[in-house]
RNA sequence: GCCGGGGUGGCGAAAUUGGUAGACGCGCCGGAUUCAAAAUCCGGUUCUGGCAACAGAGUGCGGGUUCAAGUCCCGCCCCCGGCACCA
């Protein structure tokens, strides 16, 4: 065995060994339990940074241990391949975005098959190649058949300079990000997938996800936002309550106990209604302040109170069916179309967004629900009993709401209703690096579904990409096409799918990469996914899409199981010390740390720290995520090259637990770089003098049974942090600890060497998933044959775990004051006296009396004397 | 504003069921080795006082429960993340 750890010469053979003979290849096995273990997919974006490399090593770990346990475990591995970036750099370096992203997935693949994660890469999956969205495009086609699918109108962001429609990103401060442009809001038709039909059970099953974090749950619940109310109707009149025959308003309220304190009502900007009972100048007036809204700039929208309510009164009445009186209806922008009916009954005793535009409009205002004694001046949203309400008088807010329901629901009214937040999933992009949609627009037969021998739609690849217009939109051939139905000409959709929908199903297209259909029956052996690692961002869009995509699947009869994922874990951000340097202008220019010096006080505290280059000193800033922008990344590569991939694989989860962020740090890169070379000197000289003989546990000294119950205690916390808790960072120290204890190990005897032997095989079991190329060359430095990978998962025996001596913690009054060494199975009383004797315990007590003792068998006793 | 997660040495953190606060690592200090340095090894390291034994203080702040509180309860402050006119 090497006397020197060497991980440059050692780690490319292992892993060039590994892909030989497809060491993680997996087939499905139904005579073996299957573990699922998946880290959320990479956008190709050009490299590795350290976010993908924590998570990557976070799902690794879980991977391994799995499979040390006995499990058939899958871990692939591919690419969300679609995207804008590709459309940018295509624009900036002139160069296909196809050419682009396959180029950055070769160097990437490269760079993860180096930091040696045990994927199975023959189910690598590319979500922009044809043989993966084709299945997409069959899904989407089935979807609109069965009523799933619709098109309608919908705001985007467009470019007039550079006639193109904007994503998000693309827009800055308002303006275009190429042109500069003040970017436009256009109405154009997109295609939406019906979410919101599986909003019920969307919100429903994630009761059963408790292998999820509550955060995730909780955020889901928010966006979903299930409410009940009622939904009625009431009377268009005049201010006589003269009802206009043919006019009626639609409100929608959570809160139908309130409807006596109905002093107006109000009307979306956008409402139906609003061409029927207002005048073009009202309108205008609505408009003006929808765009000041929107004008408005983060820092007034997050002010308290939010924005100032305003609006117009349209001149028209609308006839409380609970008072038989007209109220006025107004016309406000604080009123959303896109919720319930775009109209409200506005109750501003109970409700504070009523209550504010009645005080700037001067309505009136009736309290319907008793608020306590001194409360004024706002609405009042809590409990009581209702008053002002005629024949709700006197109940509870629950009782007086079922009462109003069911009086509505009698006179015909109205009935009860349940709203969700959630909307419907628009995944029309007008960009050309994405999916095509699979549809045509005939204008005879209207929207009509490529028919499914025909697809796939294929994304042609080898384009001029100017970046202005999608070629598949500027490429009137493209287009062209014939009516599947009636065989007139006819145009196909040029809009492309939202990058979401590729990576809602590719979990499962992993467990049958090769199928000739979207999923074969594999997908039943291996999903739900076990455990899924990936960022805390996808909580709420990509999370919910994937949940949405698989209830669909199963609807399409392709999977069995209700949801997609059991366990996920929510990796934390890699962080670092920011430090900068302000020109006169104030602009910033951040400094890497890996240019900067330090400087310490006496404690080693951070107190200043200079650029290296020049010795002039920096400021130090936040410690921030690692991103371009603050200059503070380091990149994955170098540090391999410096240190091996079992360095930064240890590292990176052995400073926090994986939730937490991670705060990067040189010399903890270092610190763990040393534990690799110890360990592997400690190992290297025990190799050298021999492996002794057989070892015997119950023949051992005592110093050697302390090394043997330190290696169970270690086997059984590590065992518990790496399943149960997933606390990387305690097992390694854990595993630190034992490492310490067995090198510092006295004694040379032929059974010490056996002990020895045994500790430091078990110690490389340990490791493996953590470091599994050093692991590796560490087992056949033992003289072990096969793969330590193979080695099944050690248990603690608990008998090894038992001592005969324990120490015991004596206080007096709740505060240490000496401790004693007691036989394990000591009594009660056994353990007061000899607590009693201890001399600094004695000379705390002294001559008080003893109150009372409490005594915790095997832990402590505490003392309670007077005074 | 609402929801979720946090606040512990010089730093990252640990303390899993109310029972020794600070495991493990980093940094710092001292020593060994070396012509010297790097690397390595040994020792120390919450703060204050003390040569030491030991004592006092200490887990964001203020109260409380308990023999015993980082952990439980009440009231605040601060930080991070999400949502935000959803009736």
């Amino acid at each position: 065995m090497e006397p020197i750890y060497n991980p440059h010469q050692l780690e490319p053979e292992i892993q060039a060994d590994w892909d030989a003979r497809e060491v993680y290849r997996v087939t499905e096995d139904e005579d073996r339990e299957k573990y699922y273990c998946l880290a959320m997919l990479p956008y190709p974006s050009g490299a590795l940074h350290m976010g993908h490399v924590r998570n990557y090593m976070i799902a690794d770990v879980i991977a391994r241990y799995q499979r040390m346990l006995g499990k058939n475990v899958l871990q692939p591995m591919g690419w969300d391949a679609f995207g804008l970036p590709a459309e940018n750099a295509a624009i900036k370096n002139k160069v296909p975005p196809a050419r682009w992203t396959y180029a950055n997935i070769d160097h990437m693949r490269g760079q993860l098959k180096r930091l040696g994660y045990a994927y199975d890469w023959s189910r690598e999956v590319t979500t922009c190649r044809p043989e993966y969205y084709r299945w997409e495009q069959l899904m989407f086609v089935r979807l609109f058949k069965k009523g799933l699918v619709y098109r309608r109108n919908a705001t985007v962001n467009f470019d007039p300079v550079d006639q193109t429609v904007l994503a998000n990103e693309q827009v800055v401060d308002g303006r275009g990000w190429r042109s500069g442009a003040l970017v436009e809001r256009r109405e154009i038709p997109q295609w939406f997938l019906k979410i919101t039909e599986y909003a019920q059970e969307l919100l429903d099953k994630l009761d059963d996800l408790d292998g999820w974090p509550d955060s995730v749950r909780t955020m889901q619940r928010n966006w979903i936002g299930r409410s009940e109310g009622a939904e009625f109707s009431l009377d268009i009149c005049d201010e006589a309550g003269e009802v206009k025959p043919d006019l009626s308003l639609e409100v929608y309220t959570t809160r139908p106990d309130t409807s006596f304190g109905m002093t107006y009502c109000v009307l979306a900007p956008e409402h139906p209604l609003v061409a029927e009972i207002t005048t073009p100048d009202q309108q205008a007036a609505v408009e003006q302040f929808q765009k000041d809204a929107a004008a408005a700039s983060e820092i007034d929208r997050l002010a308290e109170g939010a924005l100032d309510k305003r609006g117009v009164f349209t001149g028209a009445y609308a006839l409380n069916p609970f008072t038989r009186k007209p109220v006025p209806v107004y016309l406000a922008d604080y009123v959303l179309m896109g919720y319930g009916t775009g109209a409200i009954m506005a109750v501003p005793g109970q409700d504070q967004r009523d209550w504010d535009f009645a005080k700037a409009y001067d309505l009136p205002i009736i309290r319907t629900v008793q608020p306590p004694e001194d409360f004024e001046g706002e609405a009042y949203t809590g409990d009581g009993v209702a008053i002002n309400s005629e024949w709700l008088n006197g109940l509870e807010v629950e009782d007086a709401k079922a009462k109003a329901l069911a009086w509505l629901e009698e006179q015909g009214l109205g009935q009860r209703k349940v709203n969700f937040r959630l909307r419907d999933w628009g995944v029309s992009r007008q960009r050309y690096w994405g999916c095509p949609i699979p549809m045509i627009r005939c204008p005879k037969c209207g929207d009509v579904p490529v028919p499914e021998d025909e697809l796939p739609v294929v994304l042609p690849e080898d384009v001029e990409f100017m970046g202005v217009q999608s070629p598949i939109k500027a490429d009137p051939k493209w287009r062209q096409t014939v009516c599947p139905e009636c065989g007139g000409p006819a145009e196909r959709e040029t809009d492309t799918f939202d990058t979401f929908m590729e990576s809602s199903w590719y979990y499962a297209r992993y467990c049958s990469p090769d199928a000739d259909a979207m999923l074969d029956e594999r997908a039943n052996y291996w999903l739900p996914v076990d455990q899924y690692v990936g960022g805390i961002e996808h909580a709420i869009l990509h999370l919910m899409y994937f949940r949405f995509y698989h209830k669909l699947m199963r609807d399409a009869g392709l999977v069995s199981s209700d949801e997609p994922a059991t366990n996920l874990l929510c990796q934390g951000m890699v962080v670092a010390d920011t430090f900068y340097r302000e020109d006169e202008d104030g602009v910033k220019e951040f400094i890497n740390p890996q240019d900067i010096e330090p400087v310490l006080d006496d404690r080693g505290a951070m107190v200043g720290a200079t650029l290296i280059s020049d010795g002039q000193p920096v400021e130090i800033g936040a410690v921030e995520k690692m991103s371009k922008s603050k200059n503070n990344g380091v990149d994955p590569v170098h540090l391999v090259e410096r240190f091996g991939a079992d360095t930064v694989r240890l590292f990176s989860v052995s400073d926090s637990p994986p939730h937490q962020s991670l705060e990067w740090s040189e010399t903890g890169v270092e610190g763990a770089h040393r534990f690799l070379k110890r360990l592997w000197r400690n190992v290297a000289d025990h190799a050298a003098g021999g492996a002794g003989g057989e070892l015997e546990p119950d023949a051992l000294n005592e110093g050697q049974r302390d090394l043997y119950r330190k290696l169970h205690e270690t086997l059984a916390k590590v065992g518990d942090d790496l399943g149960r808790r997933r606390t990387f960072n305690t097992a390694i120290a854990a595993i630190m600890e034992l490492v310490n204890a067995a090198s510092r190990h006295k004694g040379d005897t032929d059974a010490d060497r056996a002990l020895l032997q045994h500790v430091w095989e078990q110690v490389v079991i340990l490791l493996t998933p953590m470091v599994p190329h050093a692991a590796q060359g560490l087992w056949q430095g033992l003289g072990k044959a096969g793969d330590v990978i193979d080695q099944s998962w050690p248990e603690h025996d608990p008998a090894a775990l038992v001592r005969d001596e324990l120490e015991i913690v004596v206080q007096v009054n709740g505060k240490v004051r000496g401790r004693i060494q007691a036989p394990a199975e000591a009594s009660r009383e056994e353990l007061e006296n000899q607590a009693r004797e201890e001399p600094n315990v004695a000379r705390f007590i002294g001559d008080s009396q003893v109150r009372k003792v409490i005594v915790v068998p095997k832990k402590l006793v505490n003392i309670v004397i007077s005074g």
